[in-house]
RNA sequence: GGCGAGGUACCGAAGCGGUCAAACGGGACAGACUGUAAAUCUGUUGACUUAUGUCUUCGAAGGUUCGAAUCCUUCCCUCGCCA
């Protein structure tokens, strides 16, 4: 008994940044293991948008992992705070979400989420269960617990008044509402990124005063983007979702700096440290390779994996053509004189240029090729035939379909 | 309620009557080099049927002027100090 508790405690804590504490989440699972009553593992998602990417997984996979080593998993979906919005790491108030686009997001959340947990000892919940019937006498009984002390505990809060920036009454309620969903779902254990610790804490304290044993926190690493510098996030554009394409997803991994290979292998994989640290002293491409095809073939499969690998060698290492490309239909309004178009136009159709001003840029720039032949004139006009390959840029591909 | 500061392009920040589609920095994008890495160098970064052209932008609406991001009026918003 007492290996299987250390078992766990070695997988469940890998990474983790804070355990408050160890030595309680040591007695839970102790407890757990010995009464066969499984531990209520929380994890609380805003639905603020509707894809989720790779960041939110750290936790979700952690969760899973509490699942895997028999607990209960309570996934809380906060629509209720969502509309709140959880100050945590910004700088600026967040946007108030309406209640539709948070239930549309709910929903998409719920779906991609069962890619990673296990359905079976899952709960789902929604806070707006409780929170919305929380009426104005318990509101007032909550913010009754806190302190502008307490508050101000929290740096952000700290920074943002110091600054001038303005911070708004109803903000300083989101962390008492995150802790008193601990309350209600009786948790043992929460998650959360390093960014939750304050409102992780805040549950302890409500759950005590309520009288149930707290919960302990555990905080995982955020996970840094695609830039390397910053955490994933949506608004900083350096995210990974899981509904990504295969190729996208093999490719956006593989443009990831060298130097957070080890964190995304540590945080997103369970791979054994020791082959972590086996992959990361080779050469760093090999590596990388290694986390993206395991990324891709968790969320699409290893066939998909291994296609994927097998189309970056040849269009990126190999500098070949994709075999596989998106049809481009070329619509024959655009026709111009002896059959010809404009180059710009054809440009357009790859779809991820802004205007045609940008697409003017582009060619400029010497990012247009049209079956692997620079267009240097932005002004020209081009023959094309169905299955000429048009590419912008390194990443967009098109081939076109043209109707006589 | 009183007084003061401020709202400029994705962000930060100059500009304070014409030479401003708006300096500079960051970010982003493209090219070179590479391993779709990092670093570096170069270029681009409002739109339009590329035009020494037109149109829309400097919180909003009006006004003064040959001409306004720049001056005036009103309004909206933010921040601070005092009450």
């Amino acid at each position: 008994m007492r290996a299987e508790v250390e078992r766990q405690m070695a997988v469940l804590r890998r990474g983790a940044v804070d355990i408050v504490s160890e030595a309680e989440l040591r007695r839970k699972l102790t407890r757990s293991v010995a009464t066969g009553v499984p531990l209520r593992v929380k994890l609380g998602v805003d639905p603020t948008a509707t894809m989720l990417h790779l960041g939110f997984t750290v936790a979700l996979g952690r969760l899973r992992a509490f699942q895997d080593c028999g607990h209960r998993a309570v996934l809380i979906i906060g629509d209720a705070t969502a509309m709140v919005g959880d100050p945590t790491g910004r700088n600026a108030t967040r946007p108030q979400l309406t209640r539709e686009v948070v239930e549309s997001n709910a929903a998409s959340y719920l779906e991609q989420v069962v890619k990673i947990l296990d359905p079976r000892t899952l709960e789902v919940r929604r806070n707006g269960e409780w929170l919305a019937s929380l009426d104005f006498f318990g509101m007032i009984g909550l913010l009754s617990k806190r302190t502008l002390a307490q508050v101000f505990e929290r740096e952000d809060f700290r920074n943002r008044f110091r600054d001038g920036t303005p911070i708004h009454l109803h903000e300083l309620v989101y962390p008492l509402l995150q802790g008193y969903d601990s309350v209600v779902v009786k948790a043992d254990v929460e998650l959360g990124g390093t960014e939750q610790l304050f409102n992780l804490m805040v549950g302890r304290d409500l759950q005590s005063a309520d009288g149930q044993e707290p919960q302990v926190c555990m905080t995982l690493p955020l996970l840094v983007g695609l830039d390397g510098s910053q955490k994933m996030s949506k608004s900083y554009g350096n995210t990974i979702g899981i509904s990504d394409a295969p190729d996208d997803m093999f490719g956006k991994t593989m443009s990831l700096p060298d130097a957070q290979t080890r964190a995304w292998f540590t945080l997103l994989t369970d791979i054994p440290s020791d082959e972590i640290e086996r992959l990361c002293t080779g050469h760093p491409r090999d590596a990388k390779v290694a986390l993206a095809r395991f990324i891709v073939a968790r969320y699409h499969g290893a066939d998909a994996a291994d296609a994927a690998v097998e189309r970056f060698r040849r269009v990126f290492s190999n500098k070949e053509v994709p075999a596989d490309l998106p049809d481009v239909v070329v619509p024959v309004g655009l026709r111009r004189a002896e059959g010809r178009y404009a180059v710009l136009d054809l440009a357009m159709l790859l779809g991820h240029l802004k205007s045609k001003s940008d697409a003017r840029r582009l060619i400029a720039q010497g990012g247009l090729t049209l079956n692997g032949t620079k267009i240097v004139d932005p002004a020209g006009l081009v023959v094309v035939q169905t299955g000429d390959v048009l590419r912008a840029g390194k990443l967009h591909f098109g081939k076109l379909v043209v109707h006589d």
